[in-house]
DNA sequence: AATTTTTTGTTGCAACGGCAACCAATTTGT
DNA sequence: ACAAATTGGTTGCCGTTGCAACAAAAAATT
């Protein structure tokens, strides 16, 4: 079974036969984007929603003054579209390719059907706790926003993606731009302050790979 | 029938008749909070989610170093720990009661049993409706904090609160201190923006009731 | 009514960070 | 291997905004 399947909260812990059956009761069939290309469209609309298997994907949107927001960034056995898909609305916002992808993409249809087939009824606990834990980690996203210093964003940022300090190098699913977007800060003062911290000794970095140092 | 609970969608348009079914399903029980007190702590268990009859309620956490961040502002009509309560996780935010306040408290046991009754699952269907629609909303939030100056958090937030400029007042659910915590800025730095907005006549507000001016 | 407490507004100062322009390094495509 | 394109880093400038301290207004308490 493919490990990002098996990492996704869904299909966790489920056997191999059991998570066959899920797959054809959700209809699931697997896509590939290239990078860069669009997988969602501002306006469409969403009956399906999506388990990245392999790549990047970032979920975006672009406002009338041309702010550029990152909603979220999705890498493998991660999922989106799945609030939208259960509501059936049209997107607010565009799905993007970051890097080649391969998703599984899922139908939504058996989430409103009532039932008391154990397995079935099973899956459809396992989707709304899914959309419980999603709000709870825009909570994440929002003390990050909250902070007042790029320094305080840029920390924790790492600290959410990157766990606590304990020497091991960690990879972010942002290149620079992306993670500026993400903190809601300016790139280039971002790299300034990224550079400030290796000079302090704080962390150290080559691209996204980082390593905490001290504290 | 109480008006708050008509304007939650969990019992928006449904025959009072249904409603109380729901609420007995639900174990609905009303509670009153003074202002000030705390209907929720850090690590309370939560079984039971919350729809405000009466009041504001503030959903709040703050961090080791101090930062206050206001997850949500609820008020006549809104619920607020769902979310928890569908997990049964401990919370990592306190509710506190910013005025005097009403609440039903409901039950959550009913969203875990399959069921083939009609009403019972329309009722868990809307209860996964309002989950999909919390993770939408929280977006909002997510722009508003993204904006990159302190004006324009400001403008985001009255058009979200306050609709169309269409010079009608309206009253937002914050005192300054708490618009300023939800928009993650300082306090006189948001005072002093309000006043240059007014003195450009773009909008015009005592305390926490505003109307926009032109534009 | 008078006093205390809370809330809101004002201002000076300093620095954080947005912006623009540029260079360097790396990656991609041919 | 070379050119082009993308990505990351650096720097100067200066506006925005955090911070602190204080004044004014409003609300709450006696």
């Amino acid at each position: 079974m493919h490990p990002a399947i098996v990492k996704c909260s869904l299909f966790a812990d489920l056997p191999p036969a059991k998570i066959e059956d899920a797959l054809r009761l959700m209809e699931g069939k697997i896509y590939s984007y290239k990078k860069g290309s669009m997988m969602l469209r501002v306006a469409d609309r969403v009956s399906r929603f999506w388990l990245v298997l392999r790549g990047t994907v970032h979920v975006s949107l672009d406002e009338a003054d041309g702010t550029h927001v990152i909603m979220a960034s999705v890498s493998k056995g991660g999922t989106f579209g799945e609030s939208l898909c259960f509501l059936g609305q049209n997107a607010p916002v565009y799905a993007e390719a970051k890097t080649d992808v391969e998703v599984l993409e899922l139908c939504g249809d058996f989430l409103h059907v009532p039932t008391t087939d154990a397995f079935t009824f099973l899956l459809q606990q396992r989707f709304t706790a899914m959309l419980a834990r999603r709000a709870l980690e825009m909570n994440a996203r929002i003390q990050i926003l909250s902070k007042k210093t790029m320094k305080e964003k840029i920390l924790y940022l790492l600290l959410h993606f990157g766990g606590r300090p304990n020497g091991k190098p960690f990879l972010l699913p942002f290149d620079r731009i992306g993670m500026a977007f993400y903190l809601g800060v300016d790139r280039s003062a971002l790299s300034r302050e990224l550079s400030r911290l290796q000079e302090e000794g704080v962390l150290s970095y080559q691209k996204n790979r980082f390593v905490w140092l001290k504290s």
